[in-house]
DNA sequence: CCAGTGATCAGG
DNA sequence: CTGATCACTGGA
């Protein structure tokens, strides 16, 4: 299996999220052992605009990476309790990034930070030279659900309206 | 329906 | 320093 490169990532958040449905995700531990899962609902967040995308609120410590390259990775505790995995998308000052939402079946942001194990250790992380958590390459999937974003109510009609989740049905997979 | 839980950021 | 807010989840 071939791991996504700089390329992929360096495109627009909207094609990536699409695109990274029915991609492979693997976590190595440190024990060595390692989990394998199939990417199966993500969300775009796209530029300073985007009034749902934490970039909107300008440069900060959290969002910096956001403004970075694609291909790194954007972590951030939510409510406390939930660690959230994104992946920074497009070119030096653009900042755009994708949420991982699902995988396998399991579906919830929350639920595969915690499947992962990830935590503020992987902020800025570059994901295609991690030796813990890889994304490799797989057919693209033609069929997939569009759908609002979840947990944006603040972000007015204009952005809650964008059609920027993206689900694949689970069916095109042996889960 | 709503509580939990803590980092983050703007404002004194 | 304070206080509001938050790309969520699980249990009444």
């Amino acid at each position: 299996m071939n791991e996504l490169n700089i390329d992929f990532y360096k495109q627009n958040s909207i094609i990536v999220a699409k695109n990274l449905l029915g991609k492979k995700i693997e976590r190595i531990h440190q024990d060595g052992t390692y989990n394998l899962y199939t990417i199966t609902a993500t969300e775009a967040y796209l530029g300073e605009e985007d009034k749902a995308c934490h970039a909107s609120k300008g440069r900060t410590a959290r969002t910096e990476v956001m403004f970075q390259r694609g291909g790194l990775i954007y972590v951030y505790l939510i409510y406390g309790i939930h660690w959230m995995l994104n992946i920074v998308t497009g070119d030096l000052n653009s900042p755009q990034a994708v949420l991982i939402c699902g995988l396998d079946n399991i579906r919830g942001s929350g639920r595969i930070g915690k499947l992962l194990k990830i935590d503020k250790s992987f902020y800025g992380e570059d994901i295609t030279k991690s030796n813990r958590i890889k994304i490799y390459d797989a057919p693209i999937i033609e069929k997939f659900d569009q759908l609002p974003r979840k947990g944006i109510n603040y972000a007015g009609t204009e952005w809650i309206n964008k059609l920027w989740r993206f689900e694949a049905n689970y069916s095109n997979f042996n889960t």
